[in-house]
DNA sequence: TACACTATGAAAGTAATACTATTATTTTTG
DNA sequence: CAAAAATAATAGTATTACTTTCATAGTGTA
């Protein structure tokens, strides 16, 4: 097992913060509000003035934790990603047969999100909706391979290749396992995004979930 | 045939713009600029100012045709997709057999974009390549659903439909057919992404085009 | 030819954003 | 209790995203 548990304890190694948010009380409140505004107000309304009113903190307090709001951006999607990790090897890691753990690792990745009452300050519900409608503007920028190379993505990588694996582990010969997992990635965020604001472009909806559509998707592909 | 050509003079008919870029060679000017100033300096870096002062007028005048530059992503986007449209019906329109006319659509969709002498002012490889890199930033936005309900998606919605009735021709029993042509146009423009900037995780590349990933991922979901 | 209308340009102004810097005050810790 | 660290308050800067007003050039037509 290579990459096993790296992120285990939500660990955002790199550097997206100046100083740990988790290391303060300032610091958790500014990373659970920040949750709270993005969602409300959406992250292009968002601002780090807002923020300190509702927090009844100063503006210049939170550049002490994060250099900009884009880089808060990065430190939320890397700790959603490595939050969603986590549950991911521990969900596929003790099933032997390569199907059914891709299988499983489909169901985790496009299941809807619930409450992790292990983080209290983090609302994984709402961060989940910030990823599903804020997320690609977090890559989208003309910055992304300077941030890419110093790492700020990594996470989301090993997740893909994670998947990637999976898929070749079921069907050595299928030429775009690459490609079939960061489209599974990335079209889940797409379909849930689809059911909340064009909801005729998708099949999903709040009662079919995006599992079924991926598994069928994936296994076909695979299929001989 | 219902909703055949019907923006095949490539009108963009809402009202993206306050007056007909068109109709001046000012406003030719601001959209071949904007095409230009956009890939160069990316969407959030691009301001009225800096193309007013590119093309020797004055950012008020600019504002004469355009509300702000949203509704400017919002003009060139919606350009974009009825341009593809066009070539889609026009490509897909006399095969009979829905097997190849889907496949035939697949290809229009996923295939490197050309220019088109047609439209001197606008360099169509560089406006797909701000499809490619800012496309989603047009309906990430708190006023989507509001935008939405006024039609600036229209076209592109449009061509998902069309897609879709595409897929039903084929499978009329398979289940997802809205997902899995919302998944072939949204996944094309991501693996175009991955391909130069995250080539770790694709199979796309210079050489090997989505176009054969997506057929066969198509083909393969739509299998007895 | 004149006048009227439209398109564009120039300049100035406003409010908000995205910060930075300085200094004061509070809290923590040794 | 003193020193150090963290936070708050205040002010300031450059840029953005506009809006407004006024000037001017070109065009159309009576």
């Amino acid at each position: 097992m290579k990459h096993l548990l790296q992120a285990i304890k939500i660990e955002v190694y790199n550097k997206t913060y100046v100083k740990d948010p988790e290391s303060s009380d300032l610091g958790k409140r500014i990373v659970e509000h920040s949750i709270l505004m993005i969602h409300e107000l959406g992250f292009d309304a968002f601002t780090f003035k807002k923020l300190g009113d509702r927090i009844g903190s100063n503006e210049s307090s939170i550049y002490r934790y994060f250099e900009n709001k884009h880089k808060l951006l990065l430190y939320l999607t890397s700790w959603y990603w490595a939050w969603l990790e986590y549950q991911f090897v521990f969900e596929t890691n003790s099933i032997a047969d390569p199907s059914e753990k891709l299988r499983k690792a489909i169901e985790v990745i496009s299941k809807p999100v619930a409450l992790d009452a292990s983080f209290s300050h983090i609302n994984e519900v709402l961060l989940n909706d910030i990823i599903i409608n804020e997320y690609s503007k977090s890559y989208l920028t003309k910055e992304v391979d300077t941030e890419n190379k110093e790492g700020y993505f990594e996470i989301y990588k090993r997740m893909v290749m994670r998947i990637c694996e999976m898929i070749e582990a079921v069907s050595p010969d299928y030429p775009y396992p690459a490609s079939l997992a960061s489209t599974l990635l990335e079209g889940t965020l797409h379909q849930y995004f689809l059911v909340q604001h064009f909801p005729s472009l998708t099949d999903c909806s709040e009662e079919v979930s995006p599992t079924e559509y991926f598994t069928e998707l994936v296994f076909n592909s695979l299929k001989k």
